[in-house]
DNA sequence: ATATATGATTCGGC
DNA sequence: GCCGAATCATATAT
């Protein structure tokens, strides 16, 4: 009950006309200036004895007045005079009441409860970000602690506001048959028209909708604490796993022609990693962009310095020559056979490979035999490029004379850009000269 | 405490 | 929409 009068005191301005005080009070006029203190007191006696007097009167007492008026039997002529009266002077006060506008901040925040998931179905799945990123990849991507954490703490907003939501709902409810029940009955002593019985149910749901706004307002508010909170945890950065990283280490280098995995490559990388470590990257965001994100970084810090990367480099290849390029590692190990492995003689970034076009004339024809000239397909090619890896490494420290030739695989060329894998002919063509093979990689 | 590595984001170009 | 480049911000190594 306390609640309605929470409302009504929220209703301030509604005044419900005809309930007003039966006994009039008549307020006395203070006296002026001319008054003492004694006369003030006099006039604030009279005051506190008229309320009394209206507190004491009894809720019968005024009942059994008004059913004596209701029964008297003038009443039906001087009700139809009211309502003459009251048509004449001015029923057409307001027809200017159109109907609400939508508040635009009402909508934003009705925008962005629906975007947090708090508004919207109850199975919301987390942030709006989330949800997308899930529905985009069709991966449940998202199971990090924070995340879960985060996503608790939204269910337990959205049951706070759903909850608040329908108490005002009810309240509102409750309250406006409350006042048509009153206006009906009063309509029998007093001329009320249904439009005004309307007016008065509009004022009371704008007051309601008011409310409800705040509690938009706060719980929009509250939305955006958490997220401000979690939203840097969210952003935290958490290096894969090492299986993760080897994966996709091993796809990178061994198709470092053309290091650019398709969408279902992608898909099945990110799958591979994920299957190991359960969540590829961040929270929120889909295995493939991780995976993509993944590449874009290595593809960049690759061409940026190359000999960085190179050990590494050997290490991937030397991997995957062992595991998935048997038949032609078998025919390489000729040439890898009688060599340590002592990569890079001392010049830290650059690959010094002196006769590199031997070395790669020798891959050529190599290749060339296994597979029969132009038409390589890309995966051949990736074990090519795995197997020059292997090579350069045996190769690498035959005594530096050929200048700084530095190791550029295959695919990056001069400009710093890996041109097109598709054709990779002009590489590894048998019909083509061993210079012109490294012509583009040699600066 | 500093340096480096690394995942993510932003921005411009195509 | 993807890519390269620059950059941010953090994780990790020194």
């Amino acid at each position: 009950m306390d609640e309605q009068a929470r409302i009504m005191q929220a209703l301030g301005g509604v005044s419900l006309a005809g309930h007003s005080v039966q006994g009039g009070m008549g307020l006395q006029p203070p006296h002026g200036h001319d008054g003492t203190d004694d006369g003030r007191k006099q006039d604030i006696g009279d005051i506190l004895h008229q309320i009394m007097t209206i507190t004491d009167q009894s809720l019968d007492e005024a009942q059994a007045k008004k059913h004596g008026l209701n029964c008297h039997r003038m009443k039906p002529a001087l009700f139809s005079v009211l309502c003459e009266i009251k048509e004449k002077t001015g029923l057409s006060i307001r027809g200017s009441q159109e109907e609400d506008p939508p508040d635009p901040q009402l909508m934003r925040l009705d925008n962005m409860l629906l975007a947090e998931g708090v508004s919207g179905p109850e199975k919301g799945g987390g942030s709006a970000a989330a949800a997308a990123a899930a529905a985009a990849s069709g991966g449940a991507s998202d199971n990090s602690i924070e995340h879960s954490d985060y996503r608790s703490k939204l269910t337990q907003i959205r049951q706070i506001y759903h909850t608040e939501l329908e108490k005002y709902e009810q309240a509102c409810n409750e309250f406006t048959t409350h006042v048509m029940n009153l206006l009906r009955e009063q309509s029998r002593t007093r001329p009320i028209s249904p439009k005004e019985i309307e007016r008065m149910v509009g004022i009371i749901h704008r007051k309601f909708s008011s409310i409800q706004m705040q509690l938009k307002q706060s719980t929009c508010e509250a939305v955006m604490i958490l997220r401000s909170r979690f939203l840097d945890a969210r952003r935290k950065r958490r290096n894969f796993s090492k299986q993760a990283t080897e994966i996709l280490n091993e796809y990178f280098y061994s198709h470092l022609s053309n290091p650019y995995p398709s969408e279902e490559a992608k898909e099945e990388l990110a799958k591979k990693c994920s299957i190991t470590v359960s969540q590829v990257g961040a929270d929120s965001l889909s295995q493939d962009t991780v995976v993509s994100n993944w590449f874009g970084n290595k593809r960049i810090r690759y061409k940026k310095n190359i000999g960085k990367f190179q050990e590494e480099a050997n290490l991937y290849a030397a991997k995957t020559a062992v595991t998935a390029a048997h038949a032609v590692a078998a025919a390489v190990q000729n040439s890898q056979t009688n060599s340590p492995t002592t990569p890079n003689s001392g010049s830290s970034g650059s690959f010094n490979l002196p006769n590199s076009g031997d070395m790669f004339l020798s891959m050529q024809s190599l290749n060339g035999d296994s597979y029969q000239g132009a038409q390589v397909g890309v995966n051949v090619q990736s074990q090519v490029d795995t197997l020059r890896h292997v090579i350069s490494q045996t190769a690498g420290y035959s005594e530096a004379l050929g200048g700084n030739t530095m190791y550029s695989p295959n695919g990056l060329n001069a400009n710093g850009g890996w041109h097109d894998a598709m054709t990779p002919s002009s590489v590894i063509s048998p019909t083509e000269g061993p210079g012109s093979v490294h012509s583009d990689t040699s600066n």
